[in-house]
DNA sequence: GATGGCATCTTGTCAATGACAAGATTAGGA
DNA sequence: TCCTAATCTTGTCATTGACAAGATGCCATC
């Protein structure tokens, strides 16, 4: 039989952030579609809007969810700055989605704190790689450059600008450009 | 009075190109309405159909624009590394628009050829920069981390993600940022 | 100078979407 | 038990992208 739907259905607002994060894996960010989440979540097309309020909320939630992970893969990946970097670049390429809604301001809700907290953990697991580095005289543009260059990498990645003989694994290819930056 | 239009634009193509240039600079690449280019260049909702296929034709007509201003931008900045780099950085936050666009590909029509063509010249431009410094053994990794560089602190700057102390001034910035590349 | 072909542009239409309003249902505490 | 608030539904509207069919006028050819 097919299953009968409660009124309520008990964990909608995970159920919409999980269908949200398949679905920008399929069709991007932007062509996203609220009405299709609630459809796949099973409810009504007006669903989705009791719990973010809108587009922007709910792809807010959904970077912050981002964020929240990329801090944990870059306090996994330790305090070595190649590896931190390394690990930024397989978070983008494996968790697409997320990285994908992360970085685009004008699809978020303004000064929302639950974004804000996750980027600001996120900004510090990524310091921490340089700072433990130490030696250097300017820690503020080692770090910005550090960022600079894994983020970029990462961008061109995903965007599939870059030339086919970087090779097929992202992380390999990563560690041979990022060490450039520290010899 | 009023100016009569006449039935045929003269050159609605051009018209169409500057106002999406305009309206996505003022709306990003993803809220981008063919009707409101329409309105803006004086002609009926489904003239720009004519012209560009679809939306996602007009963006890449602006994407491959964007790359032959990119590739002249980065032949006059000469055969330093550095400065076509801070060129590079400078045509991101300077054409804002052109740049947003260039680098989505779910935003273009794949495999257009005036799109490709575009790409390839300003791939040229770049390249020309790493090549002339010589010296290194391996140009390739060179040329794709000093592109990663350029392009994420463009990218993370346009995202507003770049926290205030990195200034106002985007040259200043990247020529601090990008000078750790080639110490 | 006339004419016909073709690029250009218009009007009309349809399904899909985001957003909002108002009502139905249920959970959980007083 | 009751009642208040959270949760979800139904209904609606303006906007949009895409397509179809028709109107207009430029231009080469005769």
């Amino acid at each position: 039989m097919t299953e009968t739907r409660a009124y309520h259905h008990g964990d909608l607002r995970r159920a919409l952030l999980d269908a949200a994060l398949e679905a920008v894996g399929e069709v991007g960010p932007a062509a996203l579609s609220l009405r299709d989440l609630a459809r796949r979540a099973g409810v009504s097309h007006a669903a989705p809007a009791h719990h973010f309020g809108d587009k922007a909320g709910l792809l807010t939630a959904l970077a912050a969810q981002g964020f929240d992970r990329l801090a944990q893969a870059l306090v996994a990946a330790g305090d070595d700055l190649l590896e931190a970097g390394v690990a930024y670049v397989d978070f983008a390429v494996a968790h697409r989605a997320y990285f994908e809604v992360m970085f685009r301001p004008e699809l978020h809700r303004p000064d929302d704190p639950e974004l804000t907290a996750a980027r600001e953990r996120a900004g510090t697991a990524l310091r921490s790689g340089v700072a433990a580095r130490g030696a250097r005289a300017d820690t503020d543009r080692d770090s910005l450059a550090a960022w600079s260059i894994a983020h970029g990498f990462a961008t061109l990645w995903l965007a599939g600008a870059l030339p086919e003989r970087v090779g097929e694994d992202p992380r390999t290819a990563a560690r041979e450009v990022l060490a450039r930056l520290t010899p």
